[in-house]
RNA sequence: GGGCGAUUAGCUCAGUUGGCUAGAGCGCCUGCCUUACAAGCAGGAGGUCAUUGGUUCGAGUCCAAUAUCGCCCA
């Protein structure tokens, strides 16, 4: 980018450098031998999805965290890739097929897969391209799907092995059921709504007496044709006279035994329960326990089915108003009460869940939670922020077996084969040739597929290719940090960490970063339906990637949701167009500047205040920044490097520098000290911005090089591959803090008389400094020319003690007087004494107040009581000095 | 019903283990196109830290209750 744009302008840098990064392979991790490691793995986003704002900040984080550790010298591998996403996409191609108006039955299983597999080819690719255009430095030669052969294979090993443990088994359980996908989904795939609904009464008749009813309360009234039992409380003595009488099921003529079962709640509805095994996975609980026969009354497109007589045919839904009317007609519908329940979603299509009983297979959760949880308890794994483990043990704590088939096509079929001579059950890695119990070669695969979930739960390991040993599995695993929503906590974390404990022996990764949502500018998530998305990619083209990082992380605070709107990303564009324009400045003003060596000490002794001070300012940022980001606090660290590069570095120093040939006029030394520091200081604050806005960063170090020449940073070739600044250059120097204070004081407080006073912006005026004491004179003495031009004043007197002017205001600091000669503006200087007299006042009325309670001078720590004492002489007297001078005016 | 989070300037949010006069960005007011930047510079106004109690010499910060909003689980 050409350095005389005054603007910054992303799209002449972006790319062009993002391409040079992936061409020369530093994206690749650094070769491990004598590095430390260090991995994440991409939480990978559904191969169907496109970019949206919580990828955007979910992978600035984890950008972030991978230029820091680069740039410390790490051998650095970040993992990206896609899952699989079985329903998704599957629904996706389904989609498309019926354009055509074709089913995937049409098809056949084999062309069905191989068209989703020319659908993955020609659309899979979207969301990494995206990503690229948010500058993220991941290993794109590492690139993993997971229906890629090597993660396949390791699919069908994790489920070998834990078959073999005894952690896998098949049975026929109440799941969840998606009429629409028309598969079973486990418990978390599930969407709970709050819904407006209405509780049913109906009454039950009694066999063989005549009018004689149990009345049951239900929400779900076409379930009844499903019914098997009235279940009451064994306590509940309202009905303990019938426990063992058999009612008639209305509409059908079914015979049902009531029966008692403690879990029934008295207090819901009329105290008994109608009881559908097949239909509800509580009823299913006491269907086992009371052995009442399951009748499964619906298709599994949700229709009900022969079972339910004239009713067969309809659509759930139909049935119910069916059911009611039926029931009206033969007054066995008591009344309708409005109830508000929970009703399951299926978290991919929105359709209603309904429970329904079927073959599937599942994982043993228990003894696998029971792993994951001593992890944390052992500190294995820790979640920042820290209230994640609660959330996350209590879902351990009450998990369910998980339901890990689909009856679906695109995904890993189950490794499970069945002889059809002698219905041998085969379980393998591999295709078996033949029976080895018969010999028979008639062999079926299970038909379903493995949840996608199952093989992310493999991902931290099947990336780097396990099964086999590989050199990368050894190095990079376990990985350093999973940084994700904490929308993901059950489906990832908790999986993740689980099958990484079983089958690696080792936790998948010792830190996991939970990060906030993002939300639209009303507090709401941003969704498709709702259309309040905000587009990153339109972002990143209106105010550039950079901007949209620093926005990102600056808005982000330890796992606090963040509220957006466009508008919000000015605030990172209008900095990352400082910077452009500070290294401009910089680039344009110190053209024939050398580094002449790589000096670990940057400022000596007999070097100028501004350039001690500004080198002191830096060492405590490279601390902050460093720190923070070591702890996962990237806002604090963004709020590090953004403050002093904008309030000390732009403001002061620079401003500064551009002076410095005004202060002393045989120039050349100190202006090439100056140019100096201000050289390295702006590199290194270049390297410190580099994990955040990587691109602008990237451009001005190229200039840089270019005029400073290549042995000036031994970095080969790009900033990402360039050292993480030290603190230990950069010795914090208090003497120059103080003084660069008292020199911010003087040119604030002119500043502040001037325009208080009305003096117009152009005109100079006359000011006399009295210092305290003469070091402090000889200390600021030689800068007393960059005060005049920062303050646009003609300095008059400088000494100790001076008596004050005729006609001037007053600025008082501890050390220092500084009278401005006002003139004509002296009118305005009465009030503005008074007020800030007045505040003064009010400020040590505080103080007082707390200097004259005993208690505090007993018991608050005696550098308390000293520092408020303290402050209690300077402010009383500077009133004083305020006072004598407002009383001579 | 259980758990978690939030409540601080007009708006969006910071505020580390309790201790200078509670900060930032945006917005607002005033003055500046000062040869890095008007996406900027300089100066300024603006807050009973949700409410009520408690602990403490001292509470935005710790404890308890209440209110409102949001999320998760059942």
């Amino acid at each position: 980018m050409d350095l005389t744009e005054t603007r910054y302008i992303p799209s002449e840098v972006e790319d062009k450098w993002y391409s040079v990064w992936e061409e020369q392979g530093y994206f690749a991790p650094a070769p491990p031998e004598g590095k430390v490691p260090y991995s994440i793995v991409i939480p990978p986003p559904n191969v169907t999805g496109v970019l949206h704002m919580g990828h955007a900040l979910n992978n600035t984080i984890q950008d972030v965290l991978v230029r820091f550790h680069r740039m410390m010298g790490k051998s650095v591998l970040w993992i990206p890739g896609t899952d699989h996403a079985g329903i998704a996409t599957q629904n996706v191609v389904e989609k498309d097929l019926l354009q055509e108006g074709k089913t995937r039955e049409d098809l056949g299983r084999e062309d069905f897969i191989r068209r989703v597999w020319e659908w993955k080819q020609r659309h899979g690719s979207i969301i990494t391209s995206q990503l690229r255009k948010l500058g993220v430095s991941c290993d794109w030669r590492h690139e993993r799907f997971t229906m890629d052969e090597g993660l396949s294979r390791a699919v069908r090993e994790a489920f070998v092995k834990l078959y073999e443990g005894g952690l896998i088994y098949r049975g026929t359980y109440i799941v969840n059921w998606c009429p629409r996908c028309l598969t079973a989904i486990a418990d978390d795939e599930v969407e709970h709504e709050e819904k407006q609904g209405n509780l049913w009464y109906i009454q039950y008749p009694l066999k063989g007496q005549a009018r004689r009813f149990i009345a049951v309360a239900t929400t779900r009234p076409e379930t009844m044709l499903g019914d098997t039992a009235v279940a009451v409380n064994p306590e509940d003595e309202r009905y303990s006279a019938y426990v063992g009488k058999t009612l008639v099921l209305p509409l059908l003529g079914r015979e049902i035994p009531v029966i008692a079962d403690e879990h029934v709640d008295s207090r819901f509805g009329t105290g008994a329960v109608k009881v559908t095994p097949a239909h509800d996975p509580n009823d299913f609980e006491i269907g086992l326990r009371h052995n009442l026969p399951q009748v499964v009354v619906m298709t599994d497109a949700g229709r009900i089915n022969e079972n339910g007589g004239e009713f067969e045919g309809l659509d759930r839904f139909e049935a119910r108003e069916a059911v009611l009317k039926a029931l009206e007609k033969e007054k066995l519908l008591d009344r309708v009460e409005p109830h508000t329940h929970s009703v399951g979603h299926c978290y991919r299509c929105h359709t209603v869940v309904e429970p329904r009983v079927s073959e599937q297979w599942f994982v043993k959760m228990k003894p696998l939670a029971r792993l994951a949880m001593d992890a944390t308890g052992h500190d294995k794994v820790r979640f920042h922020p820290k209230r994640w483990t609660k959330v996350y043990l209590s879902w351990l704590e009450n998990v369910r077996d998980w339901c890990i088939s689909r009856q679906i096509w695109w995904g890993h079929r189950i490794p499970v084969w069945r002889c059809g001579d002698c219905e041998n059950e085969i379980v393998a890695v591999e295709a078996p040739d033949g029976c080895p119990r018969c010999g028979s070669s008639d062999l079926r695969q299970d038909e379903d597929v493995l949840d996608t979930w199952f093989s992310s739960s493999l991902w931290p390991f099947s990336t780097l290719g396990w099964p086999e040993e590989t050199r990368d599995l050894a190095t990079y695993y376990p990985t350093d940090v999973l940084v994700t929503d904490r929308g993901i906590i059950y489906f990832w974390v908790a999986r993740m960490v689980m099958m990484g404990l079983y089958i690696m022996k080792k936790e998948p990764f010792g830190d996991v970063n939970i990060h906030g949502t993002i939300l639209d500018d009303q507090g709401r998530k941003m969704s498709k339906s709702l259309g309040n998305g905000i587009d990153p990619l339109e972002m990143i083209g209106e105010f550039g990637a950079d901007a949209v990082r620093t926005s990102l992380v600056m808005l982000t605070v330890e796992g606090q949701d963040v509220k957006l709107s466009p508008t919000r990303f000015e605030m990172g564009r209008n900095f990352i167009n400082k910077v452009w324009n500070a290294g401009r400045f910089a680039l344009l003003r110190l053209g024939s500047c050398r580094r002449e060596t790589l000096a670990c000490e940057l400022v000596s002794p007999e070097d100028g205040l501004f350039e001690k001070w500004i080198v002191s300012s830096l060492g405590r940022t490279i601390k902050t920044v460093t720190g923070a980001l070591t702890e996962y606090r990237l806002n604090e660290a963004m709020k590090g490097v953004y403050d002093f590069f904008w309030n000390d570095f732009c403001d002061w120093y620079l401003e500064v520098a551009k002076r410095q040939g005004l202060a002393d006029n045989a120039a050349e030394e100190i202006s090439g000290k100056t140019a100096r520091v201000l050289l390295e200081v702006l590199w290194t604050s270049l390297r410190l911005l580099h994990p955040f806005a990587p691109f602008v960063t990237e451009e001005l170090y190229q200039h840089l090089r270019g005029i400073a020449g290549d042995e000036m940073l031994d970095d080969g070739g790009s900033i990402m591959l360039a050292e993480w600044p030290a603190a230990e250059g950069c010795p914090v120097d208090a003497e120059a803090d103080d003084n660069m204070k008292m020199f911010r004081d003087i040119v604030t407080g002119i500043r502040n008389i001037r325009q208080e006073s009305k003096v117009p912006a152009k005109e100079t005026i006359e000011v006399v400094l009295s210092f305290a004491s003469p070091e402090m004179m000889l200390a600021l003495e030689p800068y007393l020319g960059v005060v005049a031009s920062l303050a646009q004043v003609e300095i008059r007197e400088v000494g100790v003690g001076l008596p004050r002017p005729a006609l001037s205001a007053i600025s008082v600091n501890r050390d220092v007087e500084t009278y401005v000669i006002l003139g004509q503006y002296i009118e305005l200087e009465r009030e503005r004494l008074r007020k800030e007299i007045g505040k003064l006042t009010k400020y040590l009325g505080s103080i007082e107040t707390k200097l004259r309670t005993p208690q505090f001078l007993e018991r608050a720590p005696r550098e308390v009581v000293q520092s408020e004492e303290e402050r209690r002489r300077k402010t009383i007297d500077e009133i004083k000095r305020l006072e004598t001078h407002l009383e001579s005016l």
